[in-house]
RNA sequence: GGUACCUUGGCCGAGUGGUUAGGCACCGGUCUGCAAAACCGUAGACAGCAGUUCGAAUCUGCUAGGUACCUCCA
């Protein structure tokens, strides 16, 4: 592994080689979901992203521990007043416990996650599980004299911290704007600045979810469970932080300086983010009321989609767009990622069949490299997928029969195939589980009548068997010297 | 209003100071009883204007359009 890992980095906007803390060892955190509906596809792109990561580096001899949270303590809804989160509210309104609604939409998330590929991180905390840590989190904060109590809750003090350090080295916002913009609307609130956040939050009455502490009854701030649970798990100081765009500020602008108050110094080396899911230009997201969850696509059951879509494509549609890039959902874009996944797909099923030849017609010597340098440039996936396609297309020239492989290069390129198209893109066949050999040989049987039929040149039943099979929704591909199919 | 970012061929989507990204669609051809698939080939692009440069889609400036964040959000 001559080529370097290069990451962006959002703290300081440039690729850097990636030069893990304690090599072979990585730590590496994700903000995962909040847990009170369905996942969509927007969860899905942080997921897919981040498990491409874990899955490289892990292919690059790191041992990583891959952290990523399920939020079930809930954040907030509009005004801090009423005290109620969405998990509180959903729970509410189903007349559920609000553990059941944890429990139900976490169960979900697994599954949505299964579907794609995407595999499980080494630990998922809840912030739930974590109250404790959150607490001694706040008694670090406050020790250091960074936050305040108000009331009951627990204030970070935003314009303190940022004279020691600097407030807004992530997403680039200048504290003393917010300050001025922001002062005249306080005054009332229990909170100094309306720029700080809170750590520690009394409950109100009417908040089903709460827990003792030395302040008040109550929960924890939104951004408190990301700093608890990361440095649990990874350190003080750990190499990789990453999650969505829209979670840089404030979320992870806080994260930071809640742990830099707490600790003394920065505990994240890498920031990474992925870029936003959009529909029809516009962000696809809850609070939008205009997302598709992941089910619906697995289904086809929204009204936006003209057909259901496998995981498998959908996966593969996020990874044939760059993790920073927006990318854009539309039918015919899915319907091309369909086609295009099915194209390599069948190419790499092919590559097993192919007998070896004494020499190569075909040149693949460079596939490997070339694909672990474009996945060293910041995970370009894009580029793999089009090296994998260039060599699918030499992979059928030798099925057609107009070229060979040598031993070594077949070898070779089924293991460059397996590498990149299983371990690393995580892309796997679909095949219906449900399918058996008695089935499989009723299809040949009537196949090799077909066959019988095309000797005789008895067109009739031949294109009888075929269309009729079609119908039924297989597909019919006949070769040299036999056929092909799937369903 | 502040901050950040984006604008590539019919669609999606990489890339970058000088050479074909790739996929899907289209067109022509090969193959086939026909089809499907596959293969070969053609065509088509870098929002606009100005500048830097021997040379810019790639750097700079301006203009137009768009998005995100500034409230929970992947």
């Amino acid at each position: 592994m001559e080529n370097k890992l290069f990451i962006y980095n959002t703290l300081t906007r440039k690729k850097e080689e990636f030069k893990p803390l304690h090599a072979p060892h990585v730590g590496m955190y994700v903000c995962g979901p909040t847990v009170y509906g369905d996942a969509h596809l927007g969860h899905a792109r942080p997921a897919i992203t981040f498990d491409i990561l874990f899955r490289y580096l892990t292919h690059l001899g790191y041992k990583v521990r891959y952290v990523r949270n399920i939020t079930d303590v809930g954040h907030l809804e509009h005004d801090s007043d009423d005290g109620e989160d969405k998990i509180a509210k959903k729970a509410r309104l189903e007349k559920l416990e609000p553990m059941e609604v944890v429990q139900y939409y976490t169960l979900r998330y697994h599954k949505a996650m299964e579907k794609l590929n995407v595999l499980p991180p080494s630990i998922e905390p809840h912030a739930s599980g974590h109250i404790i840590e959150q607490i001694e989190f706040v008694k670090k904060i406050l020790d250091a004299g960074y936050a305040y109590e108000s009331e009951g809750s627990v204030y970070f003090d935003v314009e303190k911290y940022n004279k020691e350090y600097h407030y807004g080295k992530l997403s680039g916002r200048n504290i003393d704007e917010l300050l001025e913009t922001t002062r005249e609307l306080d005054g009332q609130t229990e909170k100094r600045r309306s720029v700080d956040f809170a750590l520690w939050k009394k409950a109100a009455p009417e908040h089903i979810m709460h827990w003792s502490s030395p302040w008040s009854e109550g929960f924890p701030g939104w951004h408190l469970e990301c700093s608890a649970m990361g440095t649990k798990y990874l350190g003080e100081k750990f190499d990789i932080h990453g999650g969505g765009m829209d979670l840089m500020f404030p979320h992870h602008e806080c994260e930071i300086a809640q742990s830099c108050a707490a600790l003394g110094h920065d505990t994240v080396n890498y920031w990474m983010h992925n870029n936003m899911v959009t529909i029809n230009g516009q962000k696809m997201g809850k609070s939008l009321g205009n997302f598709i969850t992941l089910d619906e696509f697995f289904t086809g059951s929204h009204e936006l989609l003209t057909q259901s879509y496998s995981p498998m494509t959908i996966r593969f549609f996020i990874l044939q767009a760059h993790y920073r890039s927006t990318v854009d959902f539309s039918n015919e874009a899915l319907i091309a990622s369909e086609k295009g996944l099915a194209r390599l797909m069948e190419a790499y099923e092919r590559l097993q069949k192919i007998q070896a030849n004494t020499t190569s017609t075909v040149e693949i010597n460079d596939l490997r490299n070339k694909c672990e340098i474009a996945m060293c440039d910041d995970l370009n996936t894009p580029i793999v997928i089009s090296h994998l396609f260039d060599a699918s297309k030499a992979i059928n020239t030798v099925h057609d029969g107009k070229g060979t492989l040598s031993a070594a290069d077949l070898a070779e390129l089924k293991e460059v195939f397996r590498l990149f198209i299983e371990d690393i893109l995580g892309l796997r066949t679909e095949v219906e589980s449900t399918s058996n050999d008695a089935y499989k040989k009723a299809i040949d049987l009537l196949l090799n009548i077909r066959m019988q039929a095309k000797q005789n040149k008895d067109w009739a039943t031949s294109d009888k068997i075929r269309n009729e099979l079609t119908a039924l929704g297989f597909t019919i591909k006949d070769t040299k010297d036999g056929f092909e199919w799937s369903l």
